[in-house]
DNA sequence: CACTTGACCTGTCCGC
DNA sequence: TGCGGACAGGTCAAGT
């Protein structure tokens, strides 16, 4: 779930908690999920945190540490001195998804001075590898095509890589992560939404002022989803454990059968390539 | 090379 | 109530 609108809202808060703060300690509770030494990152301070499409960078003295979320992981920073209340976070209006930390889906606890910063991830698809230089980055980002707001991004770049592409969906398209990063499956079925174009669209089919107004649609639609914090629909947390609000403003997403918001047409949902796809009928026309 | 499928995990939900 | 199976959906390896 965590996509670019859910990373770069994990890592604002980070950075705002963390930078200049050093590592006391780190418990690695499932090896698997961590790769590399963790005392290597001991006794470092927190210098900077980036993002690169849905992958975390998290800058020290002398190391960084590249963290995924995949699908159902969160990084949790909880302050010392926090009260038993303070702890039980998640605010989900589910009981259930509300929770204390650690908890069996706790699999690594860094310790820094001032609190303790909790990965969690129930599915385990998540992991954090410890690098030693930014050259080490590079085989976890060289193939991802560029950010939603890059000068790089351009109508022209986009339109290129398009006509390269013959038998896959426009869904399919913009989920590939070497077109444009960043992109999951919330916020394509959004785009498509908003762009008026149905997911099983072929991309040879698409018309040019359809790939523009995609195109354009991109950034209104990961702005927009900035805005809200991301979407929590089971798992995302914030940094500070609070959800975020864009599912209560989306157009499809999770919104089968019902209405859409611009025609009131049921909204109806279908697999394409193995993931679910929401799409309004009347306003997204097949052809 | 383009594209598809399966694997990685665990919890929830649905139908029988 | 229990139980099997589908489903959730990011990414990569393996297969066509």
């Amino acid at each position: 779930m965590p996509e670019l609108p859910e990373v770069e809202t994990i890592r604002a808060g980070l950075k705002r908690m963390l930078i200049g703060h050093r590592i006391c300690s780190i418990n690695v509770r499932d090896k698997k999920l961590f790769i590399g030494d963790p005392e290597t990152i001991k006794n470092q301070a927190v210098i900077e945190i980036a993002r690169r499409a849905k992958i975390l960078i998290i800058r020290l003295e002398r190391s960084y540490l590249l963290i995924h979320l995949k699908m159902t992981g969160q990084l949790i920073f909880v302050p010392n001195g926090a009260t038993e209340q303070d702890m039980v976070v998640g605010g989900h209006p589910d009981p259930a998804y509300s929770f204390s930390l650690p908890h069996k889906h706790t699999h690594v606890i860094f310790e820094l001075d001032h609190g303790k910063l909790y990965f969690n991830d129930l599915r385990k698809f998540g992991w954090i590898k410890v690098v030693e230089s930014a050259e080490q980055i590079e085989p976890h980002v060289h193939t991802l095509g560029p950010e939603y707001n890059w000068p790089e991004f351009s109508l022209e770049y986009f339109t290129k890589k398009l006509a390269r592409k013959k038998a896959i969906t426009v869904k399919q398209l913009l989920l590939d992560q070497t077109i444009v990063a960043g992109i999951g499956n919330i916020y394509a079925d959004e785009t498509l939404f908003l762009s008026k174009v149905h997911p099983q669209t072929k991309v040879n089919e698409l018309k040019p002022n359809e790939i523009q107004i995609i195109f354009k649609n991109i950034p209104t639609i990961f702005n927009k989803a900035l805005k809200h914090g991301g979407t929590s629909s089971q798992h995302y947390r914030q940094a500070d454990g609070k959800m975020g609000t864009y599912l209560a403003v989306a157009n499809v997403y999770k919104r089968e059968g019902m209405p859409c918001t611009v025609c009131g047409t049921p909204i109806e949902r279908i697999k394409i390539a193995g993931r679910s796809s929401h799409f309004c009928p009347s306003c997204q026309k097949k052809r």
